[in-house]
DNA sequence: CTTGGAAAGTCAACAAGGCTGACGTAAATT
DNA sequence: AATTTACGTCAGCCTTGTTGACTTTCCAAG
């Protein structure tokens, strides 16, 4: 903790503490999904459903290509989660009323309260983890996340950051 | 930033902000994974080829179950990229001399020279993340990381840290 | 009004990488 | 000698990603 000025400016760039970046990345997101996961296994759905339901509650009246640019996979991958959910009565899809072919999204009560139950689960842990480590850890976390991302994520980070 | 101490002290958990928390998490780790599947992609190999290939780079000599453990994927997940790997030359996998029962697993020469190029890619990324954001960034990224862990996993996390 | 192209949806087929269950073998332990 | 441990393997299943081909619907430009 002690050290020169540059020891201690270049010491967190070193091969050995990026590793140790990389590993705790690999770790930590085990712990991320965990919750969530234990919640949905038996319930017929998966974390694509998660995800599906997560930006649909944050953008309420998305467009299906929307999402697709959020999730970043097929639109055949994305369908194949979307049908069960409009299925099951979670998601609702509406034509748009200004342009009929785009189906905007929107979650049921039945899907509110799904919704409420993974977030809750995945919010506690994130709560934990930031109370234990205090508002300047938390800061300079998003700070590294941030920097981590593709440009084209980053733009979709940030736009549902100011949306909300 | 300025604000009174309560309010200064309570703002980083507030449902909005642990929900961009979550989304900073998912995109990163989206950007994290990005480099090193854009190599594998071609290679015949994946992420799970990856992950084997890190850890045993990392604790060489470590056994099957260790590397279970660590992975937390059941033996015939892990064995199927193990096999690959092996038969391909990239892992070399001996009896031990102590206990015969147990494997030890070692990288070979091309084993390492693969292991480079993805954590040479894997590096560049968190080192840029890094650099932009700071040393009091990059401690605050740690320390929420570390928290996000189930315990098992920090035991994990803690021993490896060490043993580099 | 027709037509080109975008948005959405669908079918089929496939691959990676998880999982369970069952079984086999060698080696260590009791 | 019997049991347990570490490992490997076969078979089969699921989720979630992929590509390719195709249709329907609809807006907008010619």
């Amino acid at each position: 903790m002690a050290e020169t000025q540059g020891g201690e400016s270049l010491l967190f760039l070193t091969d050995e503490q990026l590793r140790k970046g990389i590993e705790a990345m690999f770790f930590a997101y085990r712990g991320f999904t965990a919750d969530p996961d234990r919640i949905l296994e038996g319930k017929d759905y998966g974390r694509a459903h998660h995800r599906a339901i997560h930006f649909i509650h944050r953008s309420p009246g998305t467009t299906v290509s929307n999402l697709l640019s959020i999730l970043g996979v097929t639109k055949q991958s994305l369908n194949r989660v979307l049908r069960t959910l409009i299925e099951d009565g979670l998601v609702r899809s509406e034509k748009g009323k200004v342009d009929a072919r785009e189906r905007h999204l929107h979650l049921t009560d039945k899907g509110q309260m799904l919704e409420r139950e993974l977030s809750d689960a995945q919010r506690a842990r994130m709560r934990a983890a930031y109370r234990a480590a205090g508002p300047a850890a938390v800061a300079g976390f998003r700070q590294v996340l941030e920097a981590m991302m593709d440009p084209e994520m980053r733009r979709q980070y940030n736009r549902l950051k100011e949306g909300g």
